[in-house]
DNA sequence: TTGTAGGCGTTATCAT
DNA sequence: ATGATAACGCCTACAA
């Protein structure tokens, strides 16, 4: 559908134009751009005519423009491993409405939990000039460390605080959630203790956890931890898979500490389905604290974390940054052991 | 952190522009621009100059100039009620996955199942000049239909293709889904049949699974089903505020329709807990297909909607008409009814 | 408070 | 196959 043009505005993509607001208002495009931008700069009175003349022409401000003349763009890149969990899900939730608010939008990628992919996803993203880009985890390529350097964007780095960001973070110290986690399984008297999770080399969040969770068991004079690695991207199912690799690796094992929550639980049905008595014969932790984990029989014992909250530090972080704050320092969010009836 | 200057191109944000690359390269900006749009219009022998040059300079275009010069955006914009439900995540995961391939961004707005919102969302979005929109539903505020026909934009609407859409869809009948899960729910033997589901205003894809259900129980000869309508956004937990409802309002009550699995797996567990034998004295159907759907004991029955198809085929729907495709057919997506344990 | 001039970095168009 | 020129629609800087 053409649109008809208005006013003596040179012929251009037919769509109407701040010029055309002006000519209608009888100001120039200059007043116009003042009523859109710093309405208070204008008199009430022309204001009015001009806001006027935007409703009459349904005028619609092209953004495109407007970054290219004020070389800035209103858009923060987030990038995570994958929108399909959901605790990542109400992370960029969060961070949308918090940016919403500021007129910014949110553009994603998704890694794949593959540094390769993150440091291709930053390079496409950057033609975008984005305001600044929140990342995952504390390691990237060298490459994509030297983009995002030379280009002078502000980089929130989340979901880990163990190692020093690039800029600043805001996360969780994943080595001491581990840590608690197993603290509390030597303290309910577990002795031979499983870690399952996402490869290290994938995930390098969970690596942290089991970090942790090896530290505390010899801290506790128990073995290290048997390990099971899962290749990412993993789906629900992978608990029960966990599980078997698990009992048919150390029959003796009495407690598994998993990465998340969803594989935590399909375990735990599972173990239900088999007649294994948790937390008796085997006791289960997961990480995430998901809705299901306290609806569960017996109920999941876990470690929550708000990734809605961390989406939000992280937005709020870089908003910051944009206002000036030179090195907002980062933020530790707490995690909280959540001891239910699994472990 | 200031970039320095290479060559002698005037001061601009003092940033690596296609002039320099040309300067470097000894060629017009104009086949810079080539070089990186269409290659094959370029010796090789140039093209491999100005390709060494862009890497030596660590050149990245500016998206905003060329969406300006070009007047053509890539970027999609996709609006659903809220990214923390599993199953709008897969399909906006899906979504921008397929469109990641063409080089086209997607942009997310959460309309938090309220149209109004939604209304508001397209307008702000509609200044990015998106090449499409991605909408959740077929019922839109008349202004927002007005914007999204005036703007002349391309729209894909999903999740429901049960009346017309405003331009094409990539959905699924909610109102057959609905009949199928009654005609289930009659053939099985149950008689006093409950709907627990998202307010019918706030959610009329819900509403569709209800007015189907309610068909069906009346083709079998039995009492239209007792509704209860959540305020949204629900949370898991708000499964079991409705399966109390639903006991308390009609206590004969022989089986409850979900609109949604996370309702469905709370309502299940928790009929565990109080040792309510499901399907003997309640059966209870969900709807989505959750991960943990099949793992629960009894296993919960009920429809499969495949989420991140909607997604991909969406994408694709907007493309084909980007393509030039001028009014693609509707695709209409299969769900299956998946029967297990629960009903 | 408002207007004028100039430029932002790219692509389209037309020449060569 | 490559280059010159003119937009694209807006904002910054400065002038009135």
């Amino acid at each position: 559908m053409r649109r008809r043009r208005f006013g003596n505005a040179p012929a251009g993509t037919g769509v109407i134009t701040m010029s055309d607001v002006a000519n209608r208002a009888g100001v120039s495009s200059q007043t116009v751009s003042r009523v859109i931008g710093r309405p208070e700069m204008v008199t009430e009175e022309t204001r009015k005519r001009v806001n006027d003349a935007i409703r009459e022409l349904n005028y619609i401000p092209n953004e495109a423009a407007r970054n290219l003349a004020s070389n800035s763009s209103r858009v923060v890149a987030v990038v995570i491993p994958t929108l399909s969990s959901s605790a990542f899900a109400a992370q960029v939730k969060a961070t949308i409405d918090t940016l919403e608010m500021r007129g910014i939008s949110v553009i994603i990628g998704n890694s794949e939990y593959s540094v390769l992919r993150e440091e291709q996803i930053i390079q496409t993203l950057l033609e975008r000039r984005p305001m600044g880009f929140i990342l995952t985890g504390l390691h990237h390529t060298p490459r994509a460390m030297d983009l995002l350097r030379q280009s002078g964007v502000p980089v929130v780095e989340t979901w880990d605080t163990d190692t020093a960001p690039l800029d600043c973070a805001a996360g969780f110290s994943n080595i001491a959630a581990g840590h608690d986690v197993g603290s509390l399984l030597a303290a309910r008297g577990s002795r031979r203790i499983a870690f399952v999770g996402g490869a290290a080399h994938q995930d390098s969040r969970a690596n942290g956890r089991f970090i942790g969770l090896a530290k505390a068991l010899e801290e506790a004079d128990l073995p290290p931890p048997l390990r099971i690695e899962l290749v990412l991207p993993m789906s629900t199912q992978d608990g029960i898979g966990g599980l078997d690799q698990v009992l048919q690796r150390a029959p003796m094992t009495d407690a598994i500490f998993f990465s998340a929550d969803s594989l935590a639980l399909s375990a735990l049905l599972e173990c239900n389905r088999r007649g294994l008595r948790v937390p008796e014969q085997l006791a289960i932790c997961g990480f995430g604290d998901f809705d299901l984990a306290s609806l569960v029989t017996p109920a999941l014992t876990t470690v929550k974390i708000q990734p809605d909250v961390m989406g939000r530090t992280s937005a709020e972080l870089l908003l910051a940054r944009l206002d000036g704050d030179d090195k907002p320092a980062s933020v530790v969010l707490q995690h909280q052991l959540i001891r239910r009836g699994s472990a």
